[in-house]
DNA sequence: CGCGCGCTCGGG
DNA sequence: CCGAGCGCGCGA
């Protein structure tokens, strides 16, 4: 038997198919060890043959499996062949993407259990009455770890196993990640609203739905039925969630649910954890995955539904090679199950609404909130004003009333700020020099609590300054307002307050989100500060206020996106509010109160974003009416990075000559960061009217082959940076 | 004359 | 990616 074998190795040298002769049965997708040049590798058998047109003298054998099962099934292979295709990256680094990275590493293995049960044999003689008692044990409580039985019993376990009296059978143990979690279950009677969207989505030809909803419209509910609707067809579910929204509250309604079929694939969990719930999926005794973006890649056969929550998030996209697109992978396994692939959003992204608009999507609407709960009302407040009152605070009086009556209340309020740490900026009154990270083109932040300057691409961390490097001064000030400085604000002004804190500083660690969530969740503080992390779908049903300090903060960012996600910020953040009995209210800070995003999202009124934002789109031809490609070349040596990006221009300009009217943009330049860690950043931006040169550009791009330098394709990226 | 390191090539 | 083979530069 031959076996094709691609070898594990991450580099396009030997991205090619090696034929391997091999003397034991095997099957497509498993791990193989192959003898690799001098040494050894692990390899993936991709497909097994009976002749192979390498010569058969100089063929090599497989040494042994690694599993005794193919990691990857069929549909995984057939998946993993096209996203290499698409995206031009080695097959390895597309393999990779469907295991645990603890099964290549190897330092996570199974773990076993000793359980204990009555054989059928006689009771134990008189004269032993441990063995008595846990006879007695057994047969009341039935089978019994017998590690606990030992701890109860001692000896007597063992004595009582040599007679034959009880039977040990070690097991597979599944490290359980969320042991702890009881779910209460909630109620699952649908709305008629709910009902006719399951419906609808039972009903259409189309492979995709969108499920526009309000926030608190009960898009959750609906997802659970399609899944429990796909257990009953004897058939499994993918269940994908932005990369933070795994709240204590979806799980536990998770696991009310669907008990131990759902498997949870986080960032979050240990090692083991993620080890076993990725078994539990391949062997199917767990039938439903759940995750973020990584899940598309679960080991699930016979999929009957996917869903994407949250459709419009950035973490949907991976900014690592390989950068696939998760909506692009569902797609794929969607079509290959013939299944459906539902997306769901309160704000779903420009290009998938106008998709769903030209009838290409499903289009469902949920327009009202369940038991038809207001919205929070969004008040805009002009901080120019503010300024001109002399109120330097972050916070308007409007907010602050609204504060001081929230914590008069009992309730609890969010204040929403896109910035963490303390300041943004440290720089010197006398000379104007700002303090830079030496590894990065970027500004460092000040952070109070450790009194430290840290930069915020690559984390370095930097004494404070006492005077000015450049002119001696001592005249340091911090410009912008970051988290931690508006903690400190509202510990001046509430002292009484509690105050919880949640940005990146603050969550690390294996449940950093969850912890901080919880604590607020159990009324441990009154008022939660945060970024945009506090933004996502989060139900917290004392919370009757939500301040966002700055909404210009996202709205000047720039790129052609900006607009778009602050509209989503904006309406995500403000359905935070309002969720339990009492209504909620929105303070939205700005300094361009008059702005059309801030004034849609105050409004709730996504139709008149998305018909303004499509104009200007169309008008200035942005996607989706083009796609934007860049070229990132990157290297430690500033003339490594500029030869390669001088080829790789090169190469595209053959292209752009041939097509010029292809191009509605095309040129070489700086990155706006023009050094993040140590790497020198060039980029080549290309504005297309069409797709139809992507793989093109690939091509060109990928037949360079730098030395000493990154070269990486991102298509219309969602950070221009 | 010898070996050190940088580049190129092959790996089934 | 990793190791082998090989060419040329310099020091005793």
């Amino acid at each position: 038997m031959i076996c094709e074998v691609i070898v594990d190795i991450a580099h396009s040298d030997v991205d090619k198919i090696f034929d391997y002769a091999c003397d034991f049965p095997v099957a497509a997708g498993t791990r193989v060890a192959v003898p690799f040049g001098r040494s050894a590798a692990t390899g993936f058998v991709m497909r097994v043959k009976e002749t192979s047109d390498y010569p058969a003298e100089k063929l090599k054998k497989i040494y042994r499996a690694e599993e005794d099962f193919p990691a990857l099934n069929a549909e995984c292979l057939a998946l993993a062949h096209k996203i290499a295709a698409r995206y031009r990256v080695p097959m390895a680094l597309v393999l990779r993407l469907f295991l645990p990275a603890e099964m290549r590493t190897g330092k996570v293995g199974e773990t076993y259990r000793t359980f204990a049960r009555l054989a059928g044999g006689l009771p134990p003689e008189k004269n032993a009455p441990m063995q008595e008692a846990c006879f007695a044990y057994l047969a009341e409580n039935g089978e019994t770890d017998a590690a606990i039985l030992r701890k109860m019993f001692g000896q007597a376990v063992n004595a009582l196993a040599k007679k034959g009296v009880i039977a040990l059978e070690r097991r597979r143990n599944f490290r359980d990640p969320y042991r702890g979690v009881e779910g209460e279950r909630t109620a699952r009677t649908l709305t008629p609203a709910q009902r006719a969207a399951v419906a609808r989505i039972g009903e259409t030809e189309k492979t995709v739905a969108l499920l526009h909803g309000v926030t608190g419209s009960g898009k959750t509910e609906i997802y659970l039925t399609l899944i429990a609707q796909a257990l009953e067809r004897g058939q499994t579910a993918i269940f994908l969630v932005p990369e933070i929204s795994l709240t204590p509250q979806m799980l536990s309604q998770l696991r009310a649910r669907f008990g131990s079929a759902a498997a949870i694939l986080h960032s979050g969990l240990s090692a083991g954890e993620r080890f076993d719930e990725w078994h539990r999926l391949r062997e199917g005794s767990a039938r439903i995955a759940i995750g973020a973006r990584s899940a598309v890649f679960a080991p699930v056969e016979n999929v009957g539904v996917i869903v994407i929550d949250e459709e419009h998030d950035g973490s949907y996209s991976s900014e690592s090679a390989p950068r696939y697109n998760t909506f692009d992978v569902a797609y794929l396994r969607a079509t290959y199950n013939g299944c459906k692939l539902v997306l769901g959003s309160a704000t779903p992204s420009v290009e998938t609404y106008r998709r769903a608009k030209e009838g290409e999507f499903e289009l469902i609407s949920l327009p009202d909130r369940i038991n038809a709960r207001p919205m929070p009302d969004v008040r805009i407040v002009d901080m120019r004003r503010e300024v001109k009152r002399g109120n330097a605070s972050p916070f308007s009086s409007a907010l602050r009333e609204r504060l001081e009556a929230c914590l008069r209340e009992g309730q609890q309020a969010i204040l929403f700020l896109n910035r963490r740490g303390f300041a943004q900026t440290v720089l010197c009154r006398d000379c104007g020099y700002v303090a830079k990270c030496e590894h990065c083109d970027v500004a460092l932040t000040y952070h109070s609590e450790e009194n430290c300057l840290k930069c915020h691409y690559c984390g370095t961390r930097y004494h404070m300054l006492t005077a000015c490097p450049e002119c001696g001064g001592t005249h340091v000030y911090y410009a912008g307002t970051g988290t931690q400085r508006v903690v400190g604000e509202l510990k001046k002004l509430y002292p009484a307050a509690r105050i919880l804190r949640m940005d990146n500083d603050t969550t690390s660690g294996k449940e950093g989100h969850y912890r901080i969530l919880k604590q607020f969740a159990d009324r441990e503080a009154d008022i939660l500060v945060g970024t945009q992390m506090v933004a996502k779908g989060h139900d917290f049903p004392l919370v009757t206020l939500v301040g966002i300090l700055d909404a210009d903060m996202s709205l000047h960012f720039p790129d052609y996106r900006s607009g778009e996600r602050t509209f989503q910020l904006v309406t995500q953040v403000a359905g935070r509010s309002g969720r339990g009995a009492e209504k909620g209210d929105v303070v939205l800070q700005t300094y361009d109160p008059d702005n059309y995003i801030l004034r849609f999202a105050a409004a709730y009124d996504y139709e008149g974003f998305y018909r303004h934002e499509i104009g200007l789109r169309a008008a200035a031809m942005f996607p989706p009416f083009s796609r934007i490609v860049r070229v990132m070349v990157s290297s430690e040596k500033d003339a490594d990075a500029i030869e390669a990006l001088r080829e790789v221009y090169a190469n595209l300009q053959k292209l752009y000559d041939a097509h010029t009217d292809d191009f509605l943009f095309f040129n070489r330049m700086h990155a706006p960061i023009k050094r993040i860690q140590g790497k020198f950043r060039y980029q080549v931006l290309m504005r297309l009217t069409s797709d139809a040169l992507l793989e093109a550009i690939y091509d060109a791009v990928s037949a360079v082959k730098p030395k000493n330098a990154l070269v990486s394709v991102e298509e219309n990226p969602s950070n221009l940076s």
